[in-house]
DNA sequence: AATGAATGAGCCTTCATTCAT
DNA sequence: CATGAATGAAGGCTCATTCAT
């Protein structure tokens, strides 16, 4: 008797779930559904294409899944976070130990960004959301004289290849922590107002 | 004993180029060898695996090219410059107008690290450059205290993210020029010593 | 022991008048059990299979439905008619006035009997039933030196594909008429005793 | 050591003759690309795809092959004959007696036509050479009052019928050359000028 | 050196059918 | 009666690679 049936029909949750341990695991480049079906211990890829209506389908429900989930992480703090340069802290430093909670889902996420991330809404959502706080930030006098798309665009991306690396090496929390907060310590002093120093 | 010159002999040089060209307009993924020996006029993929290992070893040698034509446009702009801040400002701003001059290289190297870029001796390489930088810039004061290893690794990335989107939207070289300085600014002001304003 | 009517059940009947419906407006070759579900309102196939023994078992019923509707429009017509000729000649008016009333049935028809004709039992009655007519005809001195095999089998086929034209294009009732007659005209010209005219 | 390369590349034409065999035999629904890959005794499907681009392509080329090999048989015998009429009959009667020579291909072009007809140039041209045919003969005198476009149609079906059936049976050369005649006869009187038998 | 045919595995998708619920 | 998940085979097609010539 199963008791599962609250998001998907219980099968779909399950082929997203393995499509994502896959991708993980072996690369976008390798998920094909043969592959997946193995995983989620199905007999046929036929069962796959029943349940989604392409591989599109599929991957964008993967990444809708991992959003969901990184989301849960990862909201709270930077909600808890009061003022842009917390804020932005906030999301570097959740972004990073995120890794230790949920490594096979941040790797696949990074994976289907890099190779189908142009059409996904949560990516470029994500990019519009930093240049936005750096617009705002800037006319609020939180950061300096940056270019707030150009500083998205670098930041995001450099966020994702420390977050990557960190979850292929399978750093231990601590480490992820210090990490982490070095990075919001280069972001911050990057986008910190001229007057840092005070003049005075 | 062959005679291969020290780039290449004129059949690899050609298949080297047709698959730059193909990455670089249709995406790494649609790099097969018949599109490649399309483009490059050949009229069987035989020719392909004849000059070349595999395909690992053909995109190699993509990798290596384009390595030799960036070096070519950056190493002097580098060298030139004198002091690990104002390197590292050279590097930034080179990187970016790079794409100016060699759009197709730009998007082809970019699609080729971020699908093979692990195996990749140059990018590592690059990488370890970079950290290497920063932790002897940082002895030398140069620096303030960051950490190099993660520093590095966000720096590379968020600079190739930038260096896409811009070979991407095909900027004029003055727009070029400009997001070049901006996030050079960035990256020297989050890398500045801490009493970069001084209390004086 | 079933109730099921002389016709078909609800369900049957409901999923037979989809299938005609699917194979006339997508033609046979796509008339997949998934695609006549769809059309039926029906959210799986299993239904489908539940009440047909097979796909063949579909379609034979599929044939059966439309050979009774059309009947039911050419039936009185060829009954009116009086003496071999004036038959043959109502048939063939009735065959292609039919396309008007029952466009869609036709086009089903014509399919069914192109891609399975061989097997369907009201095909062959047909063809069986126009040669019986030429023969019993010609022994009455209505129908010339004719071969009444060849004959039944080149007529049926001709009118079949007047019929399918005239469907596919959508003609006006008048239009149909005139067709009609003008076919009649021909297989009643063709089919004439030798001294139709004849002076002698 | 083979000869054969005078058409196409050799194995080309091997796998259009599988094709065509395995439509005879089989009929056009059953003409996968594994199972003509069998009857070629090809290990693999990929080896037709390679020589065609297409199973369209692959289709197309069985039809304008069998053309050929029709084409040869008739007309010689169809420019010979004298007159709208004469050539009318020669048409019909060189169609027929075609099956007793080369049976496969008839029964594999009219299931061809039937399941891909209205995309092929050559079917929808002997409809138009039809029609234009009994408009130039009636004009000509040649013909008696029939409609130029039903009776294309019904004559070309209705003979499309007779030659599969024909083919289907395996009938002696002398009973073709009887049905041909027969049919011939049909379609001659069919389309007599009303004083047929003359005034005298 | 170079060719082009051949291979065999893999891709995603659709199909008719079955079966536990 | 009815559902919808599951199956396994087959579909056309592309792929990197091999090999005789």
């Amino acid at each position: 008797m199963r008791a599962r049936t609250f998001t998907e029909s219980g099968r779909r949750a399950q082929i997203v779930r393995a499509a994502i341990e896959v991708i993980a695991e072996a690369g976008y480049a390798k998920a094909s559904f043969s592959r997946i079906a193995k995983q989620a211990g199905l007999s046929s890829t036929g069962m796959i294409s029943y349940h989604f209506a392409g591989k599109d389908d599929l991957l964008a429900a993967c990444v809708t899944e991992i959003e969901e989930i990184t989301g849960a992480f990862m909201q709270p703090r930077i909600d808890a976070a009061v003022g842009h340069v917390a804020q932005l802290r906030a999301f570097v430093e959740a972004n990073v130990e995120l890794v230790g909670e949920h490594p096979a889902e941040i790797r696949a996420l990074i994976d289907l960004v890099k190779n189908a991330g142009s059409q996904s809404a949560g990516v470029n959502g994500r990019l519009a959301l930093f240049e936005e706080h750096f617009r705002t930030g800037q006319a609020a006098g939180a950061f300096g004289p940056l270019d707030p798309r150009t500083t998205a665009l670098a930041f995001t991306s450099g966020l994702d290849a420390v977050v990557a690396t960190a979850a292929a090496a399978g750093l231990a929390p601590t480490e992820l922590t210090r990490i982490g907060r070095e990075l919001a310590d280069l972001y911050v002093r990057a986008t910190a107002p001229e007057s840092a120093g005070g003049s005075a």
